[in-house]
DNA sequence: AAGTTCTTTGCGGGTTCCCGCAGGTTGCAG
DNA sequence: CTGCAACCTGCGGGAACCCGCAAAGAACTT
């Protein structure tokens, strides 16, 4: 068994090679990536290799990384291990798991107990593993209480990455009045009312910031999805 | 001599607490907090200790301690640790720091090497080092190219906020036209006329997004301004 | 003191946003 | 078929935004 790790702080890193090795005896080779791009490279040279994935990284992010992975090879097990649970990167990350992976999600802050275990359940039982607290925002998310839409997030990005409403109209193939709409749940759903009364705020820019501090939106979704924004402009032009 | 180590990951803080005693042999004692809040007590306690201090900590961030450490005793010599030399960061810091005092920024990518020396130089030489991509960074926001001045960087919080201009201006004490001159000046820095020809933008909900994906506001920034706003509006009610 | 430059403020208009209202779908249960 | 509910859509208006124009003030030079 081949296990990749994928993490660009070296602290981490020999910490996760260390556990790794305990947990997993059967594991012949480790191999060490410290980059997303470079995690990718080798996970296309290590065809049979199980992959560890640390989200946050600079440049290629952990998602993008893990994305062209499952392009190519769809079946490849990956354990997500992560600082954070933010609904931005779990919703992230289950946007591009194909049917059926295995893949699993632990926090930094877990214990070394539970990430070996994490790593047995995934690489040897082949079943997926999500950490409590990330299961508690994927409900929250899921369920009725102030979850979002698919639509709904989308529109939200949308106007986090400062689109009109006509434009949205036109990249969404809907009505003016329809995104309008749309942006009312969002404003309802994000409490932006509350302190508006006074006309404080601008709706639709307290909603983006809201989402922020509620960690529905950050840095890595923001730049993702300025990316496809900038493939759909140039798709326009032709 | 005693050296107080402020950091959230525990392997990070052994591996500061390392290097610490190996650049520092003549420090008795090194102490330890695992967030901004303990940090805050334990320096109050040990009145004569350095800090080494990391700056994305859940949920009292490194700033916030720093602040209140500083406003009890300006003198306390800081070396911020951080993985990041975001603007928002740098900014952060040189708006807190009190006259005449000795503080480093000093990054988690640095080597060994230069962190000792950093410990050295700030905490027995009493001199400020500040590493080299921060620098760089910390030149940028002052130099002209693109740099904001605080004035500005102020207003475009507050859009990040999702004030309006009629409550910017306020806030600022200042005539809504004026609001919206700074606003124009910050577009114009952000060039986000650039792609805004067919009207696609809305320039106050990108301005904030650019701002972003440029490292200008990060999340902790606009936590920090979201409390001071909050404080600003209980303060009206009055 | 007169001139230059920079900032601040008011006015007016065109545009976008925010949203209530009302009519048009689609789907589903009785 | 008839309700009922949930969605999408167009219209209209008030508010907020974006900004060109021009006058008034502040700061600094010569």
């Amino acid at each position: 068994m081949k296990v990749l790790i994928v993490e660009d702080d070296p602290l981490h890193r020999s910490y996760l090679h260390e556990s790794v090795c305990a947990a997993l005896p059967e594991c012949g080779t480790v191999i060490e990536a410290v980059s997303g791009g470079e995690g990718e490279v080798l996970a296309r040279e290590h065809a049979k290799a199980h992959i560890v994935m640390d989200l946050q990284m600079q440049p290629r992010t952990g998602i993008e990384a893990a994305r062209t992975i499952w392009r190519e090879r769809p079946g490849t097990r990956i354990l997500f291990w992560s600082n954070y649970a933010d609904e931005a990167y779990v919703r992230g990350v289950s946007r591009i798991v194909p049917d059926g992976a295995a893949y699993g999600y632990v926090l930094k802050s877990a214990s070394e107990e539970r990430l070996k275990l994490a790593l047995r359940s995934i690489f040897i039982e082949n079943q997926c593993v999500i950490d409590r607290e990330v299961r508690g925002t994927q409900a929250m998310s899921f369920g009725q209480t102030g979850g979002f839409t698919d639509a709904e997030y989308e529109i939200l990005v949308d106007i986090a990455l400062g689109l009109t409403d006509r434009a949205i109209a036109d990249r969404r193939r809907m009505s003016l009045r329809s995104v309008q709409n749309r942006l009312q749940q969002i404003y309802d759903k994000l409490d932006v009312y509350q302190a508006a009364t006074e006309s404080r705020f601008n709706l639709r820019a307290r909603a983006v910031t809201t989402a922020v501090l509620r960690k529905l939106l950050n840095y890595g979704a923001l730049e993702r999805a300025e990316a496809e924004l900038q493939d759909w402009l140039a798709g326009l032009g032709r």
